[in-house]
DNA sequence: GTCTATAGAATGATAGAC
DNA sequence: GTCTATCATTCTATAGAC
């Protein structure tokens, strides 16, 4: 089980130690390598060092650490999200978002991947309702108030495309101002922002 | 490890039995569900209805189950690239290609999707010598002999949107028929086969 | 924050009977 | 082809000392 959650339902509000954080990383590293199911708190421990005890006695089960590796990486989009929100032209707002989405992803390839395709995690994202909350309002700020089964199918190339380019083997050589540009292209095509 | 490969290097070459062929059905649902990793060979048999030792009669390894049914997955598209390697038109090559591997991820959403991004299959995928040939195949089937960067990245960009949005939670209500006219034509544009 | 030590369950895998 | 029984290993998780 995880922490409480405060009143305000944001993300990332829990502040994190030094500790915590350096657990987070290695976790999310061995998560994108084996898979969340195929990662270990001895895997964690072995990479920082340290006995199993040691990270227990910041993360209590294998969810809470799941969790916050997931509320980490996604409150990283909370500011551009945010941004998006406000800005009063929704194809301003669109452009700016899909920005910093395909800039996270080119920047923590694994990470983006990870996030999206585990089975592990992509079940948390369902049963976890801060997470519902947030990937709804991703969704809602990239295709505007239509919520009908041809947008979200839009959502749904949109965001495979990105989060599984971006690991795939093909990809793996190419460098990431490349990779950011073509994606951004295939991205503005999928959503009809360009041709 | 897995059996010893007939000289041909065809995929699904050994024929499978009644029995072996229900265990991969089974497998296959649960490594969708959760993961390799996060399926046992206790899952497995109870699924089936019989205990972890009748499974290891057939298989005497994890690997062995996880390579036959990649075997038997990918064996499916071996008549259409046969066919589309036997095409003159590289036009027609292609489109027949497309065709089959869209069909075939439309009809089979988890099993597809799984293949492209369980870590564990996509190790295995790198490291068993058929598969590497049959991938590769695959994809020069698609793109034809223009194997530098940009053309990999297209067909990168190919299999991650059609492998990620069969199983995207927001297209889990679109039925096969539009999903897959939609794929075809988001396929056709990235490979610029078509406006 | 880290350690040793341990409990209890599940895992991959094998031997041998039917 | 399926079963019971077993083994060594690993796993999640906890208790308590430093």
């Amino acid at each position: 089980m995880a922490s409480p959650e405060p009143s305000t339902g944001e993300l990332g509000e829990t502040p994190l130690s030094a500790t915590q954080d350096r657990i987070l990383s290695a976790a999310l590293e061995l998560f994108g390598e084996h898979g969340v199911n195929g990662t270990s708190y001895q895997m964690v421990a072995d990479t920082l060092g340290v006995t199993k005890a040691a990270i227990y006695h910041q993360f209590k089960t294998k969810d809470d650490i799941v969790i916050a590796v997931t509320e980490r990486e996604l409150s990283k989009l909370g500011d551009a999200l945010a941004a998006a929100e406000a800005e009063k032209s929704h194809t301003k707002a669109r452009e700016l978002l899909l920005n910093a989405v395909v800039d996270h992803a080119v920047e923590h390839r694994r990470a983006a991947s990870t996030l999206q395709f585990d089975p592990v995690i992509v079940r948390l994202l369902a049963a976890h309702k801060p997470f519902q909350l947030f990937v709804e309002r991703l969704y809602r700020a990239l295709i505007g108030d239509d919520t009908g089964p041809e947008a979200r199918l839009d959502v749904a190339i949109l965001s495979s495309t990105i989060g599984g380019t971006v690991v795939h083997p093909l990809a793996a050589d190419i460098d990431e101002e490349t990779l950011r540009a073509r994606l951004l292209h295939t991205a503005r095509r999928i959503l009809g922002l360009s041709g």
